[in-house]
RNA sequence: GGGCGCGUAGCUCAGCGGGAGAGCACUCGGUUUACACCCGAGCGGUCGCAGGUUCGAACCCUGCCGCGCCCA
């Protein structure tokens, strides 16, 4: 570790006045002169030289009155001249631990969630850092996307029309009018960028004010030129290996969004519905009950489908029957995935009323006939040999609107069997949507991801194996994705506020585009916006005409970006150096409803591209819930403003509620954790005001009640690493909390008196030793969750930063430990006498006449060598010990 | 319907094969010398239910009940 190394001329060389107020400006400091100079290291010749300088100087006063009011405003800027949590990017890759940080949602708000997760990885950069990791943790910014796209249109009173020309000299009105300006989408492109610029530097402030470690010379955006970079050269390569392919196929589509949808963005939602018994005239002239919940689908009508083994239908098959009202003629035929517990048994195939339709169309090669246009609105013609007149009452009309007409229609016509049957199904919604997914066929692009290549998915399920889950149990989550996908990732979104294409396409003689020839653009030339750049070996003149070009009108879907953030944030192809450095990352945090989105395609995009994993771990972080234990989202209202807890509670108390939850647990919203988490960081304020009081200082541990503390804070410092090597921050913050309150309660107050000096100098070097080496210790074990008040008290006595200290080393502790059985008894008798005043109701302060200690022969032998610090603890004047079968104390009090 | 997780003190949770625990809340007591944003002590639980494995089960196995999430 460098800070192993450091020696006094270095030390020296950054020496700082040890007051808070009165410290000269440190900004030239690099990290790596700030890692010499982290104070002390207990036992360590060069350490104590140093400390003997620092003797020379005046000791500065300690506070009176310590707050942690105030210290996040004051070390956040600290931290910045600093340099403290800069990356340094001379280390190599074995030395770096590097963090793909989720970009938040910019166009949003940041809510309690966001800070408690947040916080669960910077507890991890902060324990890296200190173990004498180079830190690679960015921060991005998620603003591409429509939640961005209807906030600049509202904003601005701006809409995009792709097909205008870029207006480099465009400024949107002062005032939104109120009818919406088009513009180009570079020029949508850039208000999107101005507008969340602002967003970014409110997420910041608080990012900065909770105390991330975050290095903020590496931001990045999701529209930024990096990004549009990379999202189209990562295309372009997927292009180039057939991994990316045009396709005219049915659409999962949103009507009002008007755009393509993909499988990971589907969310089933339990609607009313009502089945319909509708009578199609079978060839003999029978009639033939038919149920269907989307009647007004019955133009669409392309055949009708049993189960096979359904003997009801089984004369039907083969044969042709007509359908109501159109007198269509469709065929009678069968498939496995026919219900026949489902209505009538047998179901209506029409293109498209849901995903089961598509699977029949394509298994059973049926013919299309489309009703349902982009908009959501009945077609104005009618499919080829689908009746006129009686389709001339549906064109135009909604979904809604078409099934009451048919419905009506049926009825008179005597085609319908009794009243509709009310019942719940499950609907497929765009999770962003309001209205359920219609099935349009359209010409899109994918992205092969093993939907339909059991290869690439067994590569694919195999990653996830490869892949190291915190907690592991959440591996289940991607393989069940994985194996439930039904086809390609279908990239393309027909918005405007997203990566577009890099591709055009070349327009015959009738001026139609040959979508089989696509012309991709040049590497080098990225980003480009095929709407205003020309392709090459073409002219801006060509645009649109026959003979000439025409740019692919799309955009990328928005994870097609955020799936790259690794290679956005490492540099790939833009600065090698740093991308051997960083990447593979080692860890991903995120939250685990986005497994199936950011988390798989991710996974895609590395694999494809490098051969690797993204990342070697993956920490998946909870839910907040609210007292009713439903998840904490801004619809739902119960939002609290995490700024208004950073500034009631601190932040040092909101990260240690955060950091106190298991990891990839739900968590309950809990201000009564926060006060707790003021209180520990008010404790360690006042403890350590208390510990260097006395003169706390290194030096040799010669008491006993000393080194058995050591010993404990050894198994300590070794419980805490082995939980934060594995990402359990709670587990580390428990075990230090429970030392710390510990050593507060029971040996500060037993060596209290021998560290002012009231039982000899000897004695009173060694609990000074022991205070000063167990605070050193406890500061940097608390760091990572309290970065402010560790770093306030550590400046007052140390140099450097505490977070770029040492992380504390178990096997230093062991070699200086003793007995740890000598506190446990010390403790065990003043715990005996506390009961003993309490249940007498008298103050702590009352002196004890006489105590008569009855122990096994071990437990005497330890109570001796810490008798003087127990007598004076406990204000006893006169210790018995006696043999006996176990502990037993008696307590007599003085009379008063 | 399939998968995953969770049911432990009033609340929030830890413990996951040999003592049922922590913090908060509650009760009682304590102001001169680190801390009243404090200190000390105490009360409080058939560890969801029912079987099984074991010398021994909150912990392992099976089933059931309840809650949540993911997928269909």
């Amino acid at each position: 570790m460098a800070s192993r190394t450091c020696d006094t001329t270095a030390s020296s060389g950054v020496s700082i006045p040890p007051s808070p107020s009165g410290r000269s400006s440190r900004s030239s400091l690099t990290p790596a002169s700030l890692r010499a100079g982290t104070g002390w290291n207990p036992g360590r010749a060069s350490h104590r030289r140093h400390y003997r300088c620092r003797m020379t100087t005046p000791v500065p006063a300690l506070p009176e009155r310590p707050t942690i009011d105030g210290l996040e405003p004051k070390w956040a800027s600290r931290w910045d001249e600093l340099g403290v949590h800069r990356f340094d990017r001379t280390r190599p890759r074995e030395a770096v631990f590097a963090i793909d940080t989720p970009p938040p949602t910019v166009s949003g708000s940041l809510h309690v969630g966001h800070v408690f997760s947040y916080t669960h990885t910077d507890v991890v950069a902060r324990y890296q850092r200190m173990r004498g990791r180079a830190v690679f943790y960015p921060m991005g910014w998620d603003d591409n996307g429509l939640p961005t796209e209807r906030r600049v249109q509202n904003h601005y009173g701006v809409r995009c029309d792709p097909a205008l020309a870029y207006d480099p000299g465009f400024e949107p009105p002062a005032k939104p009018g109120d009818r919406q300006v088009p513009v180009s989408r570079r020029n949508f492109i850039e208000l999107c960028e101005r507008l969340t610029e602002a967003d970014e530097v409110a997420f910041e402030e608080l990012w900065r004010r909770l105390g991330l470690s975050v290095d903020w010379s590496m931001t990045y955006r999701t529209i930024g030129v990096p990004a549009r970079v990379a999202a189209q050269r990562a295309f372009l390569r997927n292009l180039g290996r057939g991994e990316a392919y045009l396709a005219e196929a049915p659409t999962l589509w949103d009507v009002t969004f008007r755009t393509a949808v993909a499988q990971a963005e589907l969310e089933d939602r339990e609607r009313p519905a009502a089945f319909h018994r509708l009578l199609f005239t079978r060839a003999d002239g029978a009639d033939l009950e038919i149920a269907t919940t989307r009647p007004e689908l019955l133009p669409a009508c392309v055949a009708l489908v049993a189960h096979p083994d359904d003997e009801r239908y089984r004369p039907l098959h083969g044969t042709r029957v007509r359908t109501p009202l159109f007198d269509v003629e469709v065929p009678v035929l069968t498939h496995r995935a026919a219900d026949p517990s489902k209505g009538t048994g047998i179901a209506m195939v029409c293109t498209f009323g849901d995903t089961t339709d598509v699977l029949w169309w394509r298994e059973l090669q049926l013919p299309t006939r489309t009703v349902v246009g982009p908009d959501g609105r009945f077609l104005p013609d009618p499919p080829p040999g689908v009746d006129g007149p009686a389709y001339a009452r549906l064109a135009g009309a909604t979904v809604h609107t078409a099934r009451e007409r048919l419905v009506t229609m049926l009825r008179d016509k005597g085609r319908l069997v009794g009243e509709p049957e009310r019942i719940t199904h499950a609907v497929k919604f765009y999770e962003k949507g309001d209205k359920p997914l219609e099935i349009v066929t359209t010409r899109q692009w994918y992205v092969r991801n093993g939907g339909r290549d059991a290869g690439l998915r067994e590569a694919l399920l195999e990653r996830g194996r490869e892949l190291a889950w915190h907690p592991a149990h959440m591996r289940a989550r991607y393989e069940n994705w994985v194996e439930g996908l039904n086809g390609d990732w279908l990239v393309s979104r027909q918005r405007f506020f997203g990566v577009p294409f890099p591709v055009w396409y070349p327009l015959d003689e009738h001026g139609e585009p040959a979508y089989d020839r696509p012309i991709a653009a040049d590497e080098a030339a990225l980003p480009v916006d095929p709407s205003t750049d020309v392709p090459p070996g073409y002219t801006e003149a060509q645009r649109g005409v026959p003979g000439g070009f025409a740019g692919d009108p799309d955009v990328m879907d928005t994870w097609a970006t955020s799936s790259l953030s690794p290679q956005i944030a490492g540099g790939w192809c833009t600065d090698d150096d740093l991308f051997q450095r960083v990447f593979p990352m080692d860890l991903r945090p995120q939250a685990h409803d986005i497994i199936r989105t950011w988390l798989f395609s991710t996974v895609l995009r590395a694999h494809t591209e490098q051969g690797t994993l993204p990342w070697r771990g993956v920490a998946i972080s909870g839910w907040i819930l609210d007292p009713d234990r439903k998840k904490m989202s801004k619809s739902k209202g119960n939002v609290v403003t995490p700024m208004a807890l950073l500034e009631q509670y601190g932040s040092d108390a909101v990260r240690y509620w955060a950091a106190g939850a298991r990891p990839g647990t739900d968590t309950a919203f809990d201000p009564g954790q926060m006060k707790i988490g003021r209180r520990l960081a008010i404790k360690v304020l006042n403890a350590s005001r208390f510990a260097l009081s006395t003169g706390a200082a290194p030096g040799d541990l010669t008491a006993p009640l000393d080194r058995a503390m050591i010993a404990e804070l050894a198994d300590t410092v070794e419980a805490a690493t082995t939980a934060l090597e594995d990402l359990d921050h709670a587990r580390a913050l428990e075990v230090t909390e429970r030392f710390f309150w510990h050593f507060c309660d029971d040996y500060l107050e037993l060596v209290k008196a021998r560290a002012y000096g009231e039982h000899g100098e000897d004695g009173a070097a060694s609990a000074r030793a022991g205070l000063a080496t167990a605070l050193s210790v406890l500061l940097r074990l608390f760091a990572p969750v309290l970065p402010f008040v560790t770093e306030e008290v550590w400046s007052w006595w140390q140099e450097g930063s505490v977070h770029v200290a040492p992380w504390p080393d178990a096997a230093d502790l062991r070699a200086r430990a003793g007995d740890p059985e000598v506190l446990t008894a010390a403790t065990e008798v003043l715990t005996a006498v506390r009961r003993a005043k309490s249940e007498a109701k008298v103050s702590m302060r009352t002196d004890v006449s006489s105590t008569v200690v009855t122990a096994p022969p071990d437990v005497l032998a330890r109570l001796a060598l810490a008798e003087t610090d127990v007598r004076a603890a406990g204000r006893i004047q006169q210790v018995d010990l006696r043999e006996g079968p176990s502990l037993d104390v008696e307590v007599r009090l003085v009379p008063s």
